[in-house]
RNA sequence: GGCCCCAUCGUCUAGUGGCCAAGGACACCACCCUCUCAAGGUGGAGGCACGGGUUCGAAUCCCGUUGGGGCUGCCA
């Protein structure tokens, strides 16, 4: 690192779409490279294009490094607000001979240059002398030859003759400023020493570069071309074509630090090859040198596997908490202490389940969800269509019924000191017939029941889970029926029945 | 078309001339564990795009080919 400089990055987003994992990736490894730097991380909204740029898209932006913990140093700034100061850099080059008007339009173009091999502006206006005006374009000359170097610390140095470069616009012929201009103005403006970006930008830069000396004597600022984040066809991430929106992702409950460790690794690794780690691993450790040149595939599934580590390794409370808004915003009419109160003794099942929080809650559906309603499906393949069902949900009941409900538990105690089933239980005794509506007990009733008809457990288990569960997977069943409760156990059980019987 | 970038298992990668008959992770398959599903454990299949060089020696360096991608806009 360059202790003698002041690192200054921006990331520059346009709010012009959802605001997806590339450009958090691109944000984060701003933020990395600044933070270890102890330099600024500057936000700066690109918004020069007022057709497109929308301020909803910018509060996306800014909810997502804040979900992500990225914080910002400097800004928002927004180039829209700073128009003046691109015109008069505009200006200074048209004065300086850096820069000319032009009057053409693209049709004019395309028929001067049809058959010529060439694509692009024809430098048509470069010598007349034409008096910048309403529906003229400013138009920068760039050199006829030489070669410009753009110093790049992922790449290397990369390249470019300048006859390859094209005159480009710098002000549309309305008076609004360009992008290549801007930035460039901002980012001398700002003091930007690393330019932090995507791949994409790569052959833009030199433009940028002759710009900027014709605009100053600054040093020119490092760059960093990040390889870009593509789909599955190896096309570059698209907002608008790939679902890969960064509030998508909060939204299926992902973890903000699960989704921080996938994209840090997503074209970076740290030399023990470790792949799960916190932050400060990669804020001691990253290297801009060390950055992947080859596109990067975001793989949904990948994350999926981090996310569940990560939720594995939360603590039940630190995890109640993460997952409790998700269940709220699911289940508005009921209060978060009910939620609470159901949902702590299940939670480290959950937890070792879930992948992102959203699964958590899915999990847990069949003590929230009104009306109940086993999955049509599960309940035809286990519960309808089959030999042994109705016999071993009638059994199951039966036994059931002859339980005292857990929630009568004191009350039971007080009136014999201790119950019949506690006895039992403490004393590793089977329980039939009577004892405390627990998962202990409701276990060993349903090996019992299915020992009458042959049926191991694995295979008793089925109809009863999709009677009271709703699917043929899921929590472990005892647990879950305990939490579930006695009554609400008996009714699923009894209307499970009822439709075996219209079945038949 | 032109310019530029890139190229190790399906995917993300380790590898910077010998320690590589290429290592790890996800996904996949099998088995174990198991009340279902997960999780976890064990094992398996699977890759240096191709062709030339350079070198005693190349996944690693050079050239070419092929393939992919990006840019080529009065979008960013």
């Amino acid at each position: 690192m360059d202790k003698e400089e002041h690192v200054r990055v921006r990331f520059a987003p346009s709010p012009t779409g959802y605001f997806h994992v590339g450009g958090a990736r691109t944000a984060l490894y701003n933020w990395l490279f600044a933070r270890q730097s102890g330099g600024k991380f500057i936000l700066r909204i690109e918004d020069t294009d007022t057709e497109r740029s929308d301020p909803t898209w910018t509060a996306g932006i800014l909810q997502a490094l804040s979900w992500l913990n990225i914080n910002i140093d400097e800004g928002p700034y927004f180039q829209s607000e700073r128009k003046d100061l691109y015109l008069k850099a505009a200006e200074k080059l048209f004065l300086s001979g850096n820069a000319y008007a032009c009057d053409c339009n693209r049709e004019d173009v395309l028929k001067r240059t049809e058959g010529t091999g060439h694509v692009g502006y024809d430098n048509y206006c470069r010598d007349r002398g034409l008096a910048p005006a309403d529906g003229r374009v400013l138009r920068f000359l760039t050199p006829d030859s030489g070669i410009t170097v753009v110093n790049d610390i992922v790449r290397g140095e990369v390249e470019f003759a300048n006859t390859s470069i094209d005159d480009f616009v710098l002000v549309k012929s309305n008076g609004d400023p360009l992008f290549v201009l801007a930035v460039v103005v901002d980012d001398q403006d700002m003091g930007i020493t690393h330019i932090i970006r995507a791949e994409e930008h790569l052959p833009t830069t030199p433009k940028a570069i002759l710009l900027w000396h014709a605009l100053s004597d600054k040093k020119v600022p490092t760059f960093a071309h990040l390889p870009v984040l593509v789909n599955e066809k190896r096309q570059k991430l698209s907002k608008r074509r790939d679902k890969v929106a960064v509030e998508e992702y909060k939204e299926m409950g992902i973890l903000p630090e699960a989704m921080v460790n996938y994209l840090t690794i997503l074209g970076w690794s740290p030399k023990d090859g470790s792949e799960i780690f916190e932050q400060k691993k990669a804020l001691a450790e990253f290297s801009l040198k060390e950055v992947n040149h080859s596109p990067a595939f975001f793989d949904e599934k990948r994350l999926l596997y981090f996310n569940g580590q990560y939720i594995r390794a939360l603590s039940d409370q630190d995890f109640t908490q993460r997952l409790l808004p998700y269940l709220e915003e699911s289940y508005p009419k009921i209060s978060r202490d009910d939620i609470l109160e159901k949902l702590e003794p299940l939670v480290s099942l959950v937890k070792e389940r879930a992948a992102t929080l959203r699964e958590g809650v899915d999990l847990l559906d069949f003590l929230f969800k009104e009306p109940f309603a086993p999955d049509e499906e599960d309940l035809q393949k286990v519960v309808i269509n089959s030999d042994f069902s109705r016999q071993l949900l009638e059994e199951v009941l039966k036994r059931f019924l002859a339980l005292t409900p857990a929630d009568s538990r004191n009350s039971a105690v007080n009136a014999t000191g201790k119950t019949e089933s506690e006895e039992a239980i403490t004393t590793g005794e089977k329980v039939s017939g009577h004892g405390l509506f627990v998962a202990e007990v409701l276990k060993d009733i349903l090996t019992e029941s299915g020992a009458l008809f042959d049926l191991k457990l694995a295979k008793a288990q089925a109809p009863i889970r999709v009677a009271t569960l709703g699917k043929k997977t899921g929590l472990p069943l005892f647990e879950s029926l305990e939490v579930l409760g006695f009554p609400e156990v008996i009714k699923r059980l009894r209307a499970a029945i009822e439709k075996t019987s219209d079945n038949k």
